[in-house]
DNA sequence: TATTGTTATACTCTATAACTATA
DNA sequence: TATAGTTATAGAGTATAACAATA
């Protein structure tokens, strides 16, 4: 085994914004999946998890448009959260559908809110509060000025 | 057209720092590739012509070493940078294949430059040199907690 | 006709196992 | 045996088009 990864290697990328969010991004997602792998769901599903816990009674469409997702790559996370037994449909206005937790899915998402909780203090626990905040709102500066930049709508 | 996309809906990840790292992450990479587009590589294309144009006659386990990539990942991009052009290959120490640059990979080298060097501008034009110093290191640390904390190797 | 939800599909990224080749 | 590279494959994530159902 070399203990010697990369000595003589140059890396172009060592103070590239870019390449630092991606990589952070990844491994912090990649902690997420393992902090949720206990219960049984992924990033994915607990965040459909949590926003329907704070949102019940919405419906699919809402969710798409709260996480900018696809209607269509919605369906089968929501099957398995209703197969688990953690989500109940009910017809709305329209041909909507509404989703609320069952008591399982209540039990879940009070689940899921700690395991965010722990994962969000572990990957900010070199932040004070104050460096935290202004952390999260250059992330939003710098997500606008990529999305909305030249070319891209808002 | 509804205007008002999700007017009395309550969004619980505002204040998530992994929920921004994840969607600030996907939007740059997203204005990178289209950056890109008009050379006609991808992010993970033009990343590997800058690590070559930096480290001439690498491996390709140097380079997966240094991406945290797997080996088997990088076979179809090597293939198509070869293909157009960009990348040449010689043998090298035992099994190994040494990666140089073509003077088409040259020429592609400095046009990723300049579209990197443009794309970091634009991402980073609401900060401050030293705010953005600041960042990737904050960023590094992140990820350094995130891998490292309870169980993952280093 | 517009909105909502679903199906099918396809493309990329990623991860692993199995194989070959070289020292 | 250890290292390097390749192939095949499987899974997740994401995007679009086409369709059905409801107002």
């Amino acid at each position: 085994m070399t203990m010697t990864p990369a000595a003589d290697f140059d890396d172009p990328f060592g103070s590239m914004l870019g390449y630092h969010l991606r990589r952070t991004s990844v491994a912090v997602m990649a902690a997420l999946g393992d902090a949720l792998a206990p219960i049984g769901i992924n990033p994915s599903e607990a965040t459909l998890l949590r926003l329907i816990g704070a949102n019940d009674g919405c419906t699919q469409s809402d969710i798409a448009r709260a996480l900018r997702a696809q209607p269509a790559n919605l369906v089968s996370l929501i099957q398995k959260l209703v197969l688990v037994g953690a989500l109940r449909k009910a017809p709305g206005k329209g041909r909507a559908i509404t989703l609320s937790l069952t008591p399982t899915g209540q039990d879940m998402h009070e689940q899921v809110c700690r395991i965010f909780d722990r994962h969000e203090a572990r990957i900010g626990r070199a932040l004070s509060p104050d460096q935290r905040t202004e952390l999260v709102a250059l992330l939003r500066q710098i997500c606008a000025d990529a999305c909305c930049g030249d070319d891209r709508p808002g």
